[in-house]
DNA sequence: ATCTACACCTGACCGC
DNA sequence: TGCGGTCAGGTGTAGA
């Protein structure tokens, strides 16, 4: 399933290719895709069709497109918002590529020039959890409130960003993330700790796996109280966020120069590096380097599976 | 106000 | 072979 590093790889694809290109032939092919755009498939599309790519953006696993009027360079207050959901692909190809299964929206993306052939832009998701939508943007505060600078060429310092993704916090990969913020949050609430890190308007991007893989190396159980972490047990758990996300977008975002846009779910770094998720009733191997006899358990928390280590990361005492 | 539970989905898999 | 049940999980929201 796409989570951080994956919507990244994304994001950086669909701007490489995309970038100039205007939306031309727009169509909805199951209008449940468009779930969270209220005002419906033909609104959708009259709305997106002549708009031209100015940027592509993401936080957390929410990404968004800047739009501008097609003869005009200056971005419109409404951008495309897309999120993957858990089984989402965005992909690009040409447009006499045979259909996909699970193909939801497809557009003509056709290029500035007359020297290059149109491409098509293709959001195939076979359980419709994700989606996408137009939305009006508000501008982006950083982390000490102050206005980020319009016209900021970082990409994740961009002032836009769509009203529905504005809750969100930034993710640990972002610049701008809030450290304060997030010790205050942690210091400030008794829930389990993995429900916080899974709370996107605390930190943003974390799922499932890569909450159970920061839990692991932090060497925390899941359910410890939040507000019981020690402030060096605060930084060592959000330094292992951090380095899992970073080191999976190392593994899983190579391999992208074709004209293919992909998202699947198996990144390198799902087959290699995952220490605790999915390996219930494996030894744990930080244990097993040592010669403890620490294992993996799968256990139901938040009604989804939780692992950990039997050793490392131990049952909080009651009290 | 804060937190929890559930709806939204499809396909793979399992036991009968 | 088929059929019903279970599981996977991010997000928004209804309800506690």
């Amino acid at each position: 399933m796409p989570e951080l590093p994956e919507v990244e790889t994304v994001r950086e694809g669909l701007a490489r290719h995309l970038l100039g290109h205007t939306f031309r032939e727009v169509q909805v092919l199951d209008e449940r895709s468009l779930r969270r755009h209220p005002r419906g498939r033909k609104d959708f599309v009259d709305r997106l069709q002549g708009r031209t790519v100015r940027d592509v953006v993401r936080r957390g696993k929410y990404l968004w497109i800047l739009l501008s009027a097609a003869d005009s360079a200056e971005i419109l207050p409404e951008s495309l918002v897309v999120h993957l959901g858990m089984s989402g692909q965005a992909l690009i190809t040409a447009p006499e590529a045979s259909p996909h299964r699970h193909l939801r929206v497809r557009a003509l993306m056709v290029p500035p020039g007359q020297d290059k052939e149109p491409l098509e832009l293709r959001f195939v998701d076979q359980r419709i959890f994700g989606g996408m939508f137009l939305d009006r943007t508000v501008l982006t505060r950083d982390a000490v409130g102050q206005l980020v600078p319009a016209g900021s060429r970082s990409l994740l310092g961009r002032p836009e960003i769509p009203s529905a993704v504005a809750h969100i916090a930034r993710d640990p990969l972002d610049p701008f993330f809030d450290t304060d913020g997030f010790r205050r949050r942690v210091r400030g609430s008794a829930v389990g700790i993995k429900r916080l890190l899974l709370d996107q308007s605390t930190v943003s991007g974390i799922g499932n796996i890569y909450a159970d893989e920061a839990l692991w190396r932090a060497r925390l159980h899941y359910a410890r109280p939040s507000s019981s972490l020690s402030a060096a047990q605060t930084r060592g758990l959000l330094e292992a966020c951090t380095a899992v996300m970073a080191e999976a977008l190392t593994a899983g975002g190579t391999s992208f120069d074709a004209l293919y846009v992909n998202v699947n779910g198996e990144s390198g770094y799902f087959e290699r590096g995952l220490n605790a998720y999915g390996r219930a009733e494996k030894p744990c191997p930080r244990c097993a380097a040592v010669g403890r006899t620490g294992r993996i358990v799968r256990e139901p928390f938040m009604n989804r599976s939780s692992y950990r280590c039997t050793f490392c990361q131990r049952r909080p005492s009651a009290r």
